[in-house]
DNA sequence: AAGATTTGTGAGAACGTTCTCGCAAATCTC
DNA sequence: GAGATTTGCGAGAACGTTCTCACAAATCTT
């Protein structure tokens, strides 16, 4: 009975079983440079009965690649974005034969740095970013300047010259308040979320992300082009917490002359709306209309069902990661800004005015 | 001018612009063995100069860990777990030091294997692993033998002898079917999700995972109970498909005699039952009754709110993490089957029965 | 059949760390 | 102040691969 070793086999063990050098088994199990088929057979069947696994590790040392790609993301649950971004990443590298080392940074800017710190220490061959903020590159051009790869998704960075891959929000609520518009409606709501430690309000914050900044300037541009008044619009920013987005809401239907529909830039305002709503015994897509950025499962499956903004999270993670090893495999490609088209899903929540005259809205 | 090196800087730049040699320098850096505290200040500084990082990789082979925990997950988004699973490790992760590799099984036991050798492979310190069937289990031994900690977590697996984090759905399930006795009803629906190739229907599946089988058997449980006989009870099983969960529904709904409140085993279920109620015009909490496994942002902002069964997903993964943790630095723990507690949250979607005598249900 | 080329293999360096060991200098002991 | 101990540091091996180079044997060329 031959001894047992205590540690894994390592490719000395599989040479000396098959009774050749190091180099000429490494050949053998890599399948590359110049070996005898012969050999190569011996190799294997040495290495099977072993029971011999590469050990990663030192080859990527070796190869200064470890076939990993570093993934920054922001964990939020409700928007529907961590999880189907996510997945969709860790599937298309999975296909390149590529794993995923995953970071969550929960909007914090310190933990982004550290996040990116870490994962290039660990020698990614690349890196996907959902940065979570507009305002501050330094760390993202550090990757650069490391010579790592970087991808940008969901929210532009001004200010660095990289690959990101976005979606075309600006259109999204563009068409949201065309789509409410032609419905009748004449009074706009919007529930912005926004980061920050201002709870909520109806001023504008200095600094917003890229995708908040977009859905406002899709909706006020909807807004001009159908020659909707400022007065006949009002919005809320707020922070992404129940209480200030409950507050958020009970302030936009307590207005004077309130909306009759409200657009929701992400789905903690729509799940914030409906909760109120619910309360106030107000029907979805009756006594009040609802729009809001990004799909859900739920929002398909709800009675009567929400009218969203889709946005296309699988395709946007998957076209990162494509991108990416594109920039791994051949260093110097072109930075593109990549926009991917959003979809209006039209449901039950927008209340059709055109339908009741009596409900026409008054002279405005 | 300084001649710039093309690659990172490694620690014998940082040895030799500090003027001392690379074992020296490495013990400064890293903090361990005999240092005149001058020299380690003198190492940082020509460290900081260099913008010097230590290779992980390279630290990993050569002290033969990574510091890096596998995760081998079914991404399954609408059941909630996957996502705040994910999210829940990954921070525990980072806490201690540690970062994740996660990677995607889809159910399929083929993709596990795959994944589990690859992390394996890429020498992680151990694995947290939710298994996608109970049946098979020699790749999960095969970790053990590869002498890697091994933390199972949502699922049990028999056969195997590890520690695993799993909650008690069978509690859950019993507590869910007393709570809708205890509001008047007397005529119970199952909606269990079930994987495999059978579409849908109300025979029973030999293999189910053990979670469902715990859910199931809750609900056995706590009918017999309460007396519950058996023609009071229907139940359907479904693949996790759009098709197959709306025709098990409606067949659920078609009956004779049916349920005045349906269970269902997880959120995708739940979304169809709520899609078909929807068509139906059937009110939720009115017309038709509704409790789920699996809490979400959803089921507590809708209108009624979806009475379900919590399961506290944030520390299992959190639990996992801190099991694995202790396995690694001290090997040779023994194995634990730990089982969290799961809380019923009523809320609107089961009618009270009970306060309309004229509803009271019939003899039965 | 002699030179040119191709093929298959092995020796040894290299990747960037950390660890073990040995040794000289500094400090302590009485 | 001589021996014992402690302190600080450097040389070199080690982790498990892959890669470069050299070289002998086999095959091709004309």
């Amino acid at each position: 009975m031959a001894i047992q070793k205590s540690s894994a086999p390592t490719i000395i063990d599989v040479a000396e079983r098959a009774g050749v050098s190091r180099a000429t088994a490494s050949r053998a199990m890599g399948g590359y440079g110049r070996i005898a088929e012969s050999t190569v057979e011996l190799v294997r069947k040495a290495a099977a009965e072993l029971g011999y696994r590469p050990n990663e590790v030192a080859r990527a040392m070796r190869q200064g690649r470890t076939r990993t790609i570093g993934l920054v993301i922001v964990a939020d649950f409700t928007n529907a974005f961590f999880d189907r971004a996510t997945k969709a990443i860790v599937d298309a590298a999975k296909a390149r034969g590529y794993q995923v080392l995953i970071t969550n940074t929960d909007e914090d800017i310190a933990a982004e740095r550290q996040a990116i710190e870490t994962l290039v220490d660990k020698q990614v061959d690349g890196l996907i970013v959902v940065p979570s903020t507009s305002a501050v590159h330094d760390h993202l051009a550090s990757i650069q300047t490391s010579g790592k790869p970087l991808v940008l998704i969901d929210r532009r960075v001004d200010g660095i010259i990289a690959t990101s891959v976005t979606t075309d929000d600006f259109s999204g609520t563009e068409a949201a308040v065309r789509h409410a518009h032609a419905m009748g409606h004449r009074r706009f709501g919007f529930l912005i979320a926004a980061e920050g430690k201002y709870g909520h309000s109806s001023e504008r914050p200095a600094l917003l992300i890229s995708t908040v900044e977009d859905r406002i300037n899709g909706f006020l541009s909807g807004c001009a082009d159908l020659g909707i008044k400022a007065r006949q619009q009002s919005w809320m920013f707020c922070e992404d917490n129940p209480r200030d987005s409950d507050q958020a809401v009970a302030k936009l239907l307590d207005q004077p002359k309130a909306p009759s529909v409200i657009l929701t830039s992400n789905n903690d305002m729509a799940l914030a709306l409906l909760k109120t709503a619910g309360n106030r015994r107000l029907a979805i897509g009756k006594d009040i209309s609802l729009i809001t950025v990004d799909d859900s499962q739920w929002a398909a499956a709800m009675a009567p069902g929400i009218t969203v903004v889709a946005r296309p999270v699988e395709s946007l993670g998957a076209i990162a990661v494509e991108k990416l090893l594109a920039e791994i495999d051949a260093p110097g490609q072109k930075a593109e800004k990549i926009v991917l088209p959003t979809e209006l899903i039209a449901r039950g929540s927008v209340a059709n005015l055109v339908m009741y005259p009596e409900n026409e809205p008054e002279n405005y």
